[in-house]
This record gives structure tokens, C-alpha cells and sequence, in this order.
DNA sequence: CATCAGGGCCCTG
DNA sequence: CAGGGCCCTGAT
């Protein structure tokens, strides 16, 4: 099928609060989406379902950490001007979180020789991810019990067979597609295309984000308790995706209560500089990012996150290697 | 070739 | 609240 045209829109200027790091916030090595974004050094590229509409945005950096300034670029049908440009961006400005105190983050952590070498690393990066509430929730079902690289096959699939290839500034990329859009797609379509089980995982919280009960925004604003159990009762939700969502979605910052086998192997080695065959007890290490107090679970994202671009970098962490088998 | 665990979750007893 | 079962894959 033809990619669909995207026409340039609108262009605009954001001004991040100080300091803002623009490579290390709009590209993160361990995200896994594949053919709805490209990233190169400055620029990033990415599609976006919003209003039922697609959308190409551009990102590009014409700032500097100091004096961070961000050009955007809005592709969409011409139809869709002047309801969604605005609130696009808006919501742009939430998800990668160009207005969050970074100042007072970097007070809070300053008291922690640990942190300090990723701090610097990554100096002025924003948490942030670009996907919707409903869009993440299927990654976060295509993530469960599959090794990654056969979760990135799955959500390729659902993106080439069920969203829809757009064209904008020069690249041809997938788009997501709406909450309800297997309503008349047939578990039996999912499974020969092997989902698995998760086809009626998928289908079920479909059919919930369908009636509209999911409302994103009105989300954000819930208490936390409120929030974990509004996420907790989605279909193929549990434990351990709730808390993704909590940091990724609700940006709750507070929040780090959960760390499954894998990542504690990882966390052993990243808090305590264990090998792989000597396990650090979930307790203790829950006990030591307990001290990272309101803000504990970006302190774990900076450690996280630098340890990815260093070995996207090129950097050997023979350890990193041997769990993600991609 | 067979067996098994995997970046979980739901459901049952 | 513990544990079996689930689709499919790659590792062994």
C-alpha cells in the first residue's frame, strides 16, 4: 500500500527549562519500537496517532544544554490544522517533559556519589517516551515472557498490519492506530500471526480503552493509589507493567517497587558491582533506592539509561551483553 | 531430536 | 496466596 502524504502544518519553537539535553532525551538506547521513528544526532524523527489522526512530527535541536531551544515541525492532513497542531504540542511538552525542574533534581541527587558520573554523562537528559497510555500498555503485553526480539517482531506486525505508513520531511514510517481497532479483527487473525495468548490480552484492552473508560488525562491528575489500581484493572496488566506505567505515563517520579529477575541482575551489578552469579536480594536493593527519596525512580532511569548509551557507544560491558540478547 | 525458560499475567484451588 | 498454564522461540 502507498505510504499516506503528510503536509508540513506548522512550525514552532519550544524553550525546555535549563538544563536540557537534547540527544539523551529524545533517544533511548533500550527503547524498542522500531519504523515509527529515526533518530540521528540533533534530529529526531516520529509518527504519532493523535485526535484519530496521523501525525509526523520533527524534532530539532537549536539550542544548547545551556540554552536549550527545540524547532518542531507538525505533519499531518491539511484537515487536521486547526483542531490538533496545539494540543499536540502540549502534549509533546508532557510526555518528554521539557518543563520539569531539573535544577531541583540535581540538588536532591548531589549527596550520592553514585549517581554523579551518569549525571554528568548525562547531563540534562529528561525522561520521557513518546507513546500514548494505550500504545503503551500493548508493548507492555507484547513485553511479557518473550525474549526482545521477538516482542520488537510483534509490535512491528501490529504497526505494518493494523496502524498505517505515513510519509513526512523525507521518511517513510508506521503509524499506531486507535483504541477499538480490533473490534472486528478476530482473536484466531491474532494467533495465526503468533501473538500467542496475548491476542486475547490485546483484544480485551482494546475493547477497554474502546469505551473511553481509559481516559488519559483525566489519569494524570488521580491520586497514585487511584491511578495503580485503574492500570492494575486492564486486562494483561499486573505487577510488573503497572509501574512502568506509573513512571512512563503518570511520571510519577516516586515510585520504584518493583524489580523482576532480570532486572536484578542488572541492578546488582549497577548499585552494587556484582557479578551476574551473585545476586544482590530484592530487599537490599530496594532498601538502597529508597534513599533517592521523591525523585528514586528517575535516579534509577539516569543509571539505566547511561549504562545503555555507554554501550551504545561502543563501550564493552561484557555483563549488559549476555542479558539482552536481542 | 526433545526439553525448557523466558523482560508476566490470569485463573483456579 | 501458590502454582499451573499459556503461544512461540531460541538456547541447550
Amino acid at each position: 500500500m502507498q505510504p499516506k502524504q503528510l503536509l508540513l502544518l506548522s512550525v514552532q519553537e519550544v524553550f525546555p527549562t535549563f538544563p536540557f539535553d537534547f540527544d539523551t532525551t529524545f533517544f533511548k538506547p533500550d527503547h524498542f519500537t522500531t519504523d515509527d521513528h529515526v533518530f540521528e544526532t540533533g534530529t529526531r524523527w516520529q509518527t504519532i496517532r493523535w485526535c484519530g489522526r496521523s501525525f509526523g512530527l520533527v524534532f530539532r535541536n537549536k539550542g544548547t544544554v545551556e540554552q536549550p531551544k527545540i524547532e518542531i515541525e507538525v505533519w499531518g492532513e491539511p484537515a487536521a490544522k486547526e483542531m490538533c497542531a496545539g494540543c499536540l504540542l502540549h502534549e509533546m511538552s508532557y510526555r518528554y517533559n521539557f518543563d520539569l525542574d531539573t535544577v531541583s533534581v540535581y540538588k536532591t541527587f548531589e549527596k550520592f556519589p553514585e549517581l554523579q558520573l551518569s549525571m554528568k554523562n548525562l547531563y540534562g537528559m529528561r525522561p520521557g517516551q513518546p507513546s500514548s497510555l494505550y500504545e503503551y500498555v500493548i508493548i507492555g503485553i507484547v513485553l511479557q515472557n518473550a525474549a526482545v526480539r521477538r516482542s520488537i517482531s510483534m509490535f512491528r506486525t501490529l504497526l505494518i498490519d493494523y496502524g498505517e505508513q505515513v510519509s513526512f520531511a523525507g521518511k517513510e514510517l508506521l503509524c499506531m492506530f486507535d483504541p477499538g481497532r480490533f473490534a472486528n479483527v478476530p482473536e484466531e487473525e491474532l494467533r495465526t500471526k503468533k501473538f500467542g495468548y496475548r491476542a486475547r490480552s490485546i483484544k480485551r484492552v482494546d475493547a477497554q480503552f474502546a469505551t473511553g473508560e481509559y481516559d488519559e488525562e483525566q489519569l494524570r491528575e488521580l491520586p497514585v493509589d487511584e491511578q495503580k489500581s485503574k492500570l492494575l484493572s486492564l486486562y494483561g496488566v499486573g505487577p510488573a507493567t503497572v509501574w512502568y506505567l506509573l513512571f512512563d505515563i503518570c511520571h510519577r517520579w516516586e515510585i520504584f517497587e518493583h524489580i523482576s529477575p532480570w532486572e536484578q541482575k542488572l541492578y546488582s551489578q549497577l548499585f552494587f558491582g556484582k557479578d551476574l552469579d551473585h545476586l544482590v536480594s530484592v530487599g537490599k536493593l530496594l532498601a538502597k533506592i529508597k534513599k533517592y527519596g521523591k525523585y528514586k525512580h528517575l535516579a534509577v532511569h539516569y543509571l539505566w539509561e547511561d549504562l545503555w548509551w555507554r554501550h551504545q557507544k561502543g563501550e564493552e560491558i561484557e555483563w549488559l551483553e549476555k542479558e539482552i540478547r536481542t
